[in-house]
DNA sequence: CTTAAAAATGAGTGAGTACTCACACTATAA
DNA sequence: TTATAGTGTGAGTACTCACTCATTTTTAAG
């Protein structure tokens, strides 16, 4: 259930039944499995399709391009992934006053991000690996962190810094130091070194030590 | 003559005269250009061949295969730019004494690291990009981390404790913490957001900040 | 069963790839 | 001048790539 709920984000439907063969399911797997291990554009799709069981065809007729494939897999795990959990969970709670302190708000941020990317660590490394050279996911990674994260952020940070519990620091810096020690630690857990013998609570912790040490007042 | 100090590391030789010609240099400043922008996989030799207004056999008679043109590219950053000033410039100093508190080393560090990328921001992002799909790359990384970094940085870590600077806490998390938020700082600074108005001198002032509050006793 | 639509196939296509090689040019030294 | 070695050339080669399409197989409803 857990483990490929990635596939239910990719076919777009959580609840409904929705059309999907076999041939297709095993298409995305292998193609996610490659793109992660190789490359994307190491990766062709004539292996995709031998190392699925399917003939080539198959893969270009439920996708018009290999780019399309490539984006079927990144684009839900980048809009239904960053945006709207940081949007809907975090921040609705903070206002309702969930969360007293921004230590706790941390702690839940973590937490969160850590069990989201269990187990969609591949996804996200294909993710950062070709954000970097196609438009489409660059762009749409620019507009979510801008008019989502860092507008979510911004107001967050400012609530806390008017509770007293938050230095008064540029609201930028701020947002960078922080999320430079999440998505570090993010990254180095599940990207370059998820072989590591890590104890990830006691991370957590510390992590979240670490970043409250820098920004509380 | 310090916009291509690269070319120097490249060829090998700083102070002798070595021979190069002006197709060999602007086969190199083609190439990292179109690496970085592009991506290894997506430049093709002709497409370089053209841009340096080279025929393509040229590029083959100094470079036996495309790869070893990456190769030539990135492992001079890597070797002599990651590994030995850390080793030197800032071990010794510090064994010296010319450090008395580690904030101090942090700032020269940060400060170090900071000029040394100025100049060489599009290889290392080359080097970022493909050390995940060559295991060339991949291995020099792993090697000289782990030679050079890792222990360098435990025994500075442990004579900052020994001194009564720093919090008793697990090496492993210390070097992690540190690392991610100044590499976090480094390569949003030049690779991510390099167009964006930064204060540099501010932002290294609160980075070495917002570490030492977390790390200090 | 019949039948029609959907899914799957895989040989085929043309464009592009890294790399080669026989030849030409140029510079230096005898 | 001639000899030699290094540098440069670009058409050519064998191969791989993403993508197509006429055909066959599978699915599902009547």
């Amino acid at each position: 259930m857990d483990e490929k709920q990635w596939i239910m984000e990719i076919i777009g439907q959580t609840d409904k039944e929705y059309k999907i063969t076999d041939k297709q399911a095993r298409i995305l797997e292998v193609a996610i499995q490659e793109f992660a291990d190789k490359g994307y554009s190491n990766t062709s799709t004539s292996e995709i399709a031998s190392k699925a069981g399917v003939a080539e065809g198959t893969i270009f007729r439920h996708y018009k391009t290999k780019k399309e494939l490539l984006l079927a897999i990144v684009t839900p795990t980048l809009t239904k992934g960053i945006a709207p959990i940081i949007e809907r969970t975090c921040v609705k709670d903070i206002f309702n006053k969930e969360y007293e302190s921004f230590e706790d708000f941390l702690r839940f941020l973590l937490n969160n991000r850590y069990q989201f990317l269990r187990s969609r660590a591949p996804i996200m490394k294909i993710l950062l690996q070709e954000a970097a050279f196609h438009d489409e996911i660059n762009a749409d990674l620019k507009r979510l962190f801008t008019n989502r994260v860092y507008q979510e952020f911004t107001k967050i940070i400012a609530h806390f810094q008017d509770k007293g519990q938050l230095k008064i620091f540029p609201t930028d810096t701020v947002i960078r130091l922080m999320l430079t020690s999440i998505v570090g630690f993010l990254v180095t857990r599940f990207i370059i070194l998820p072989g590591y013998k890590w104890d990830d609570a006691v991370e957590v912790e510390n992590t979240v030590a670490f970043i409250m040490s820098g920004l509380k007042a």
